[in-house]
DNA sequence: ATTTAGCACTCGGCATCCAAGAGTGCTAAC
DNA sequence: GTTAGCACTCTTGGATGCCGAGTGCTAAAT
């Protein structure tokens, strides 16, 4: 429904904020090579284009600026996928060769590289807790009354805890618990071990052990605080260099969001495969309605299992984010994959 | 050297300045009730105090503002300890009575309730690590070529780290690995782990071990990585809602050093029994250099454990922190005396 | 029918100016 | 030693006016 020249030039006019950060006016618009109208013409068009809900001005003689309507139209129909330099591609690479003992090592490495390269805030979620199951779980008398548990998941994701213990129990006793909990529980999702621990567990303790009241206690507290996943941030303050964030209070909600690791899973969490991006109020939350986050998922033999994202301004690079984006992710599931059948 | 006068002046502009973060005047000094001069009177005292270098002014016709000398010289001298609100105190009990498993959580808690009590940033240091010993040690293999080893510490703190793992190691001699070590190794504080290891471990295990390089190497990696002590922050935004920091640029250098650990704990670690108090320059940091740390220790059997500090602005409200800090360190000593009898 | 040149108009940003207010420093009187 | 009085200084905030960037419209050019 849009003239050919109409994208022209609402694709000059974002890709020219996006660089500038400053409303457009037609004379610069006009200006560049591929447009050969005069300022007038240009300045017919975008009144219309404002009047479609593609710019908006800031007032009424500034130039424009693209709209949330404006940015989304950008990014389905006329975003030019940038090539990834060549150093872009060696910075991911060489930051995700390092060897690492586990997987949270990568993600890591991840969100440093994404914040670095792009310049915004990188969100990298781990592997979901209710997607991954049990593998192993041991207990460690530590004291006369306390106990670690380990739970060890099958993306290689290793916890710990601290509990304390019926000082009765022997070690004898524990050994059977441990046998037990671990013949049973093999590969039950993290998020079911509760259930299964008063459904079947209880009972079969209950013919093994002694204290099997204290042991069940103890180990539905340990269940009961299932660790919500991790979340890795990258460049926290890098949204602070971004000119529409110099106000000291909106700074300071958005940082505040970042101390909730659950909130902030929350709303980075995506499920599609592939790349996902919301533009400021297609977040459904306040703080970042002028805020864009891009996400993408990584994975696991086609099972999906995080998220890496980013936080900038509506007025993001595009072009560049996505392909990094894009990149990045499939290298997690590369070097996921490849990790796992090397420890499976 | 100051006369009586000079004193009560001096204190009256810092208490007023401290509240209300603008210049004090003559004639606001001159109308507080402990104060019976006239205004006249006072500027020329004020006037002394400047040329004494405890005031200063921003610009010629302004009121006076405490320098760095004066605030120092407020908290050596003139600082009437506030006593401690019942509400205060009751704030501190509950978050400190709430059940535990490990002392992490006490830290938390305690970062937490610093920054809600007082609204600046607060920053507890775990034990420190140089300070613990071994008291336990384990490994526990999760899949083919890889280990999960366990440390817990005197303190009771807990960790555990992913390893790879010589494949032909068979369990039996993993146990044997495993005795071996905490025989040798129990009360050997942390950081020497790595010596000892080489020193005397390493000839014992040939004996024993068919593996045994590889499980050395192994194990070196394991003690190389040593962590450091966990940092723990509370209202890391808070300093953003202080008026001396509502300059976007500031404010990210400082957020920026939270970011990194290491250094964090190197500028407020304190090794002084008591209540330390770090203004301005004192703290030898420049993006410190109109802030104030104060910092208190906690410990046990007199044993030097952590830290708890606090930052914000050097018009910072001295009386009401350092009793708070006070209180607060002696509770997490008295509690963490408690919990360490009960689970020893 | 498009496109463009021309021109009046709008608005934010910036500098300037001014008056008010807060505060000082000095002097002279108490 | 203390204080009243006063001239002086400096910030703050509002009003004013100008400049430049940009628009919208109209009429001319293509």
């Amino acid at each position: 429904m849009l003239t050919e020249r109409q994208l022209m030039i609402l694709k000059a006019i974002v890709n020219d904020y996006i660089t500038n950060a400053e409303p457009v006016g037609s004379r610069s618009v006009s200006k560049r090579e591929d447009i050969n109208y005069s300022p007038a013409t240009i300045r017919n068009e975008m009144s219309d284009l404002e009047e479609l809900g593609f710019l908006e001005k800031p007032h009424s003689s500034a130039g424009r600026i693209p709209s949330q309507k404006g940015y989304r139209y950008y990014v389905d129909h006329l975003l030019s996928p940038s090539k990834l330099s060549k150093r872009d591609m060696s910075d991911i690479q060489t930051m995700l060769t390092n060897r690492f003992n586990e997987f949270e090592q990568v993600i890591q490495q991840a969100a440093k590289v994404l914040s670095n390269l792009t310049s915004y805030t990188s969100i990298v979620l781990g592997p979901e807790v209710f997607e991954s199951t049990l593998r192993q779980i041991q207990l460690i008398p530590i004291s006369d009354n306390q106990a670690v548990v380990i739970i060890v998941t099958d993306t290689g994701h290793v916890e710990n805890q601290t509990v304390h213990f019926p000082g009765t129990l022997e070690s004898s006793e524990l050994e059977k618990v441990v046998n037990i909990l671990n013949k049973r529980l093999r590969g039950v999702p993290l998020v079911q071990l509760k259930e299964k621990l008063t459904e079947e567990i209880s009972s079969i303790l209950k013919q093994y052990i002694n204290q099997y009241e204290s042991t069940v206690e103890m180990l539905l507290e340990v269940f009961r605080t299932h660790q919500n996943e991790k979340v890795f941030y990258g460049g926290k303050t890098n949204i602070l260099s971004q000119p529409e964030f110099h106000d000291v209070e909106r700074v300071r909600n958005i940082l505040n969001i970042f101390e909730e690791d659950a909130l902030v899973s929350k709303l980075f969490r995506s499920d599609d495969h592939g790349l996902t991006i919301k533009i400021g109020e297609e977040n459904h939350f306040e703080p970042f309605a002028d805020c864009t986050i891009i996400t993408a998922t990584y994975s696991l033999d086609g099972k999906h299992m995080g998220t890496v994202g980013i936080l900038g301004p509506t007025r993001m690079e595009y072009p560049r984010v996505i392909s990094i984006m894009d990149y990045l992710s499939k290298d997690m599931t590369k070097l996921l994959t490849a990790w796992y059948q090397k420890n499976s």
